[in-house]
DNA sequence: TAAATATCGATAAATTAATATTCATAATTG
DNA sequence: CAATTATGAATATTAATTTATCGATATTTA
């Protein structure tokens, strides 16, 4: 029925439905949105109809109705409470990157093993990692951002799952299994790059 | 021929391989390697055949032989140099992250507008922005990671390109579009932590 | 040395994803 | 009010990616 990529380019349609709606549109046809994010027009009313989106002939979609029905198949409906596991260079980032917070993602804290970094009032806490169970439990977190080194990442998601998380967003080096209790997306920066200079490479030879 | 996704696999193989090399191992059949990335053996043996990566029957691929291979395919031969523009808190990390200069990628500077930012005496010199133009020509830089706010992304985007940037990582949430003579990859966490919620609450759904 | 076996390599099949086409229809126009 | 036009919805087509199959052949073993 509807693929993998979609759900990732739901969010993308939602993020400009956003901005069209702050710029005071109502209403949004399939081939403006599918302008914005580089893909066709039919794309764009295949992805909606799979989610039972629909638009008027002519008139094209409402605006708020789209971010209304997206909001509610994303999940937000309500705000999603995340923690950061490791704390440091990129943990760090993420926990002060404030554009979570209007987006119905709320990073309430962080967790390290380095008692330096330990900080239990500032605005998102940080606490040692022994009271992480505590705190997943207390919290009934489903969600985690996964900033440890390499070397503790498996050992940590499966910690991790082990007590109730669904979803992980891994930013470790090491390409991370799902399984069926819990879903892992592995984000590789080194790898992107590397693919952003192979293709950029191509670029060149073909130009020639 | 290849498809897009074999480059990014190839990374992963390669960070694998490198990985068996240490451990002392001197062969490796697909199958490991597709354990490795949870995917199919075949689908390795497709990818390395599509790159002229030969093995043996029955005793494998040769691990040294590939990474070399993989090397040159990835443009490992020399080290690329990468600027990083807006060193606020992802370009900051990124900056500190010491991972990439094991792997033939180093960050050679960062540029910001922020004049409390700049650090000419660092281990990376942190420049003002009007320097950017300078340096790119003087160092013939083709590789740029973009971290300044959503708001300049797409006029710093064009300026990177005129001045003859050909790949850009961009992290900031806006999906840039690459042309025909610089490749831009988007990387947004945002849209990351959705599709892991999303993924993530589908799994719950589906077990009860 | 012959048989058994594991694995690659090539190709075919299946699956997934994206695009094109066609049709119905709401809005607009004359 | 009929004709025109732009658009979504549904379906068909094409493309892309992944997986499965199967023959060939190194290696191992008896
Ligand atoms: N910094 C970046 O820009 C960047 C980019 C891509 C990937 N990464 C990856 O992200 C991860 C974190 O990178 P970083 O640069 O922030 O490293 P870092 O060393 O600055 O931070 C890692 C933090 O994890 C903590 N930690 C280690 N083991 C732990 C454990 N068992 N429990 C809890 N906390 C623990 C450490 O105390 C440290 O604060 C690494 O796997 C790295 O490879 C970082
Ligand atoms: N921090 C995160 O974890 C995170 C995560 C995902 C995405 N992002 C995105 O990455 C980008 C940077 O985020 P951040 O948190 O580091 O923000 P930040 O405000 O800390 O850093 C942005 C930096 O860019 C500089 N800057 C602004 N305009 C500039 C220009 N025209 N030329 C040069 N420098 C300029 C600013 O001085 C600042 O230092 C943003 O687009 C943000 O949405 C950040």
């Amino acid at each position: 029925m509807s693929c993998k990529n979609t759900i990732m380019r739901l969010s993308e349609y939602r993020r400009i439905l956003c901005k069209l709606k702050a710029l005071g549109f109502t209403r949004v046809f399939s081939d403006h949105l599918a302008g914005a994010l580089d893909i066709s027009p039919a794309l764009v009313r295949k992805d909606f109809s799979d989610f039972g989106l629909t638009g008027n002939r002519k008139s094209g979609y409402t605006v708020d109705e789209l971010i209304e029905k997206m909001n509610m198949i994303l999940r937000k409906d309500k705000v999603e409470p995340v923690i950061v596991v490791g704390c440091g260079g990129i943990g760090r980032a993420l926990m002060e990157y404030n554009a979570f917070a209007g987006e119905g993602i709320r990073i309430v804290a962080g967790f390290d093993s380095r008692p330096e970094l330990h900080d239990l009032k500032g605005t998102i806490p940080v606490h040692d990692i022994s009271r992480l169970e505590v705190y997943i439990k207390g919290h009934n977190i489903k969600t985690a951002i996964l900033a440890v080194p390499e070397s503790s990442a498996g050992d940590m998601a499966d910690f991790l799952i082990s007590r109730g998380v669904t979803g992980i967003l891994n930013v470790a080096p090491i390409p991370l299994k799902g399984y069926d209790n819990c879903v892992i997306r592995n984000i590789n920066f080194l790898h992107e790059l590397e693919n952003t200079i192979y293709f950029a490479s191509m670029l060149d030879s073909k130009q020639k």
